[in-house]
DNA sequence: CAGTTTGGTAAGTATTGGCTTACAGTAAGT
DNA sequence: ACTTACTGTAAGCCAATACTTACCAAACTG
């Protein structure tokens, strides 16, 4: 359901950088912006926008806003994903039972 | 490297929708279209930007374009979804390292 | 208490990109 | 040959959204 909430917000090549700045720990706002080609402001919008698909994590230490990776907001995702190579072997199945019984099953159309 | 496309790719709803109905099997392109919100033509675009980033493959059968599923473009991403819970236990490890040096080290500014 | 650091929010802009209609081309059927 | 089925491409439109500057609030610092 969220995978595909997941796949939108990554989807942005800025958004996508914030997330990765988190691999090594939780950072403040400024401290993530720092070095980034957008203003930080942009930064903060981002992070509001990774909060709400929970692919982060907030708290808040005295004036800073500490940010931290949420790993499991990226296990739908991955599930989405592995479902593919599952229903991989599921067609192999039912295509070989298809072609077993006839030929004229016309998946077209 | 080219994670970022397919998460770029995938993030299009009815981009997605095109790729998912490809799960059933290999289809051509007014079989995909059928019951679809959008217009033939905008199903044949998706398709282009799905066969760009190798995500699907086409080949011709009369008249007929044949596009079906290309696991192997989902791979890298798969890839780069499972690199942040190798560096969740790298970070784990580097974390303890440096809580038991001391409580000094400051990851912030 | 004044000044500085930190960061969220508002408003406005501009670019990106997904959609439509229209058209062209190729293969199959009659 | 004429028509029909199938599909890609072009041009143009419009909505979504990422960015900027400006502003405001809260908490440290001196």
């Amino acid at each position: 359901m969220t995978y595909e909430v997941a796949l939108n917000v990554l989807a942005d090549p800025t958004r996508r950088e914030v997330f990765e700045r988190l691999r090594g720990g939780p950072r403040p706002v400024h401290a993530i912006a720092a070095g980034m080609p957008v203003s930080r402001p942009a930064v903060s919008q981002h992070l509001k926008v990774l909060k709400d698909a929970g692919l982060v994590e907030e708290r808040s230490e005295g004036v800073r806003r500490i940010y931290a990776l949420r790993r499991e907001g990226l296990a739908e995702l991955r599930d989405w994903l592995d479902s593919f190579w599952d229903d991989a072997l599921l067609a192999f199945k039912i295509e070989a039972e298809r072609t077993h019984r006839q030929t004229k099953g016309r998946i077209d159309e």
